[in-house]
DNA sequence: TCTAACTAGTTGCATAGCTAACCATAGGAG
DNA sequence: CTCCTATGGTTAGCTATGCAACTAGTTAGA
């Protein structure tokens, strides 16, 4: 009955592929979010706290939490800056650079999955479109 | 980073989306699942709380919980049915129907400014392709 | 130089979502 | 008729998310 409503699809989609991402996280021990939190860690060490925030499209309150999650697996340590007091810089344990290339490995077996579901194009087309959708909204 | 990551931007722009709505009904002190479980129910009156559920694609104890808080304002009301003891029909009260038409033009109004924003045919296709996301995935 | 405005991080509070487990009712197989 | 299974609803427990408000550090201006 809401066919046509974006934000209907779009939250009901999210949600339906938030469970195929979770599937490909669990062996780790983690949700989606706190995977891709960590992906993003490790892809840039050191990153700031707000600067994580802003790539992930989360709110900074969610942000700490999602980093309070990965400190307590002891996945991540937070560090003052030297340059300014305010600032929390981000980086990986060892024990997360251990699972560093099987977190990749595992969000990727699933879009593998998706992309051959739904035809190459049509996954990029659509991701794309989404894109596109988020930056006008900004 | 998470350029062309279904899950990751499917669900971003879900999350940005969910705010256009959430300011769109917040005049009617709902929140975005609440109005939406409301306007089905105000589609179908005395439809049964499982089959709620179904159409808003939502877990059963998450219908629970949306129909608690409805109920806590007077929006909705649940109804045992003769045919079967296990079943809920849900009926919309008159607060409910009071309000209706002006959640329906609510939500008209942000799709209508999301088609301006994006061209008609943009929208529709995208909408158009996120569903069949959805039922691929079924 | 001291105060006001801004910024990063955190905390409190509220909502929404899920899975697992439980209860009650229905329906069949014997 | 009785018991086993299936089904609808609820409860418990957990995660994720946002806004508002607070703390602490920084910066700019009077």
């Amino acid at each position: 009955m809401f066919d046509h409503c974006m934000y209907f699809n779009t939250a009901a989609l999210a949600r339906r592929l938030e469970r195929e991402w979770a599937l490909a996280f669990k062996p780790f021990g983690l949700a989606p979010p706190q995977a891709f939190m960590l992906r993003a860690i490790l892809e840039a060490p050191g990153a700031l706290q707000f600067e994580l925030a802003q790539t992930l499209s989360i709110s900074r309150p969610t942000a700490t939490r999602a980093l309070d999650g990965l400190a307590a697996k002891e996945m991540i340590v937070r560090q003052p800056t030297d340059q300014d007091g305010r600032h929390m810089a981000i980086y990986p344990t060892a024990n997360a650079i251990a699972i560093a290339s099987g977190l990749n490995e595992a969000s990727g077996k699933v879009t593998k999955r998706l992309k051959k579901l739904l035809g190459e194009a049509a996954f990029a087309g659509l991701v794309g479109q989404i894109r596109g959708v988020r930056s006008a909204l900004k």
